[in-house]
DNA sequence: ACAGCGGAAATTGCATACAATTTGGCGCTC
DNA sequence: GAGCGCCAAATTGTATGCAATTTCCGCTGT
């Protein structure tokens, strides 16, 4: 998974960029646990480097979100307390509604017919109830619409939320019925960008995506019991 | 000004922190060109200090979006192509659209009434026409609104994207007539926001930034000839 | 004159060493 | 027994040194 600012994973990584990926790749796992401190020394000794590169990737990872460090305190793993969590579902909301008014006004034909394409295919693993391969297909469809918006720093940001909210999105699918709930509110939002209507296909992903918010407060709400 | 994200910069600023504060105003000022070489040497000597907080100071940097960094090609302050300016320029447009749309949704009535007042506030400045002043005023203005958003993440981008760009939209307020159509403009979205009236406030805040836009192109196109 | 080609200088990447600050525990006092 | 201060260990912050890569300059050959 990308997790750097493409411009900076180039071809020819340098020890602090791997140590970002993987450390990141931790954290979306659930191998770190919200919380975790991130040791330099720990991290360093782990991946048999030095401190130097760990804290230039921490650094990183802290400008990203994903981490905070305070000061001589050292870095934890972001532990979005319920008010942020819910901050950060309302911002990705917003974003990928942001995302679908500029796609519908400004993706070109072979962006749409692609898009249309993409919609097709999941409407298909919907039936099939596959949640794995129906959440994988999930994130090629939004992605493709960032990318449909043109817009590279709102895309990047948007991309950037959908991550740090990856770890609590995870099992969303598994609910019952929510895979083909997902995919009539996708026609919706294809359709929609297809028109070419931004003021509708703002509203769809709006309305989407905050389900997708409920979903995720159901489910941890019946685990927690 | 705040340069880094609010919990990375406490009252006990590390020197990598205060380096990262300091290259930033270079680049905000215009001390330090777009398109300039930042060298480690030269900048660890400039502010007395080893290479190592430099480099993380860059890194932090490089993430926000200010500087580009390759790995072993070393870091230049990011120059914007017309095309990422163009870019630049649409996303905070949406962006300020966006906080504007949920400001309007969730303010506080002591939020509104301050809003207000910063407004009415403004058009006595207008009216003097002081443009500094005006500026100034503009700066808080929307850092109000961003703030009625009561969303960090979206504020925190919002902000991230204004100051990128203040550079260039530092001299708009001189252009002639700009002063009281930037007010006008605000009456709009102070309007709707007042009214709770999300999708006007939304309509209103990418009209008067999009305004924006176009008066820095008029003003470079000015300055280029 | 110009393209291609060493090779030295400059610059970045990483490791190690040291300084400064925080943290945890121990004993002491009340 | 609870709270407070103090010292030691742990951890972060910064400096310095060395290795690796890039850049730039002069050279050669056609």
């Amino acid at each position: 998974m990308k997790i750097l600012r493409p411009d900076m994973q180039a071809e020819n990584p340098t020890l602090t960029e791997k140590l970002a990926s993987a450390i990141a790749d931790g954290i979306l796992n659930g191998a770190l646990a919200p919380g975790s401190r991130l040791d330099e020394i720990s991290l360093a000794q782990q991946h048999g480097v030095s401190r130097t590169p760990v804290r230039e990737a921490l650094r990183q990872l802290a400008m990203s979100g994903l981490i905070d460090m305070r000061p001589r305190k050292g870095a934890v793993v972001s532990k979005a307390t319920p008010e942020e969590l819910e901050s950060l579902f309302v911002a990705m909301a917003e974003m990928e509604a942001t995302c679908a008014r500029l796609a519908a006004m400004s993706m070109t034909p072979i962006d749409r017919r692609r898009l249309q394409a993409r919609h097709e295919a999941m409407t298909t693993l919907a039936a099939a109830g596959d949640p794995d391969a129906y959440s994988d297909a999930n994130n090629a469809f939004h992605s493709a619409i960032y990318a449909g918006a043109h817009n590279a720093p709102l895309a990047e940001f948007t991309l950037g939320l959908r991550r740090r909210l990856g770890p609590f999105r995870r099992a969303q699918f598994r609910m019952e019925g929510r895979l083909t709930r997902s995919n009539q509110e996708h026609e919706a939002v294809v359709r929609a960008i297809l028109a070419g209507d931004a003021v509708a296909a703002h509203a769809a992903m709006i309305h989407h995506v905050s389900l997708v918010e409920d979903a995720y407060e159901a489910f941890s709400a019946i685990n927690a019991a």
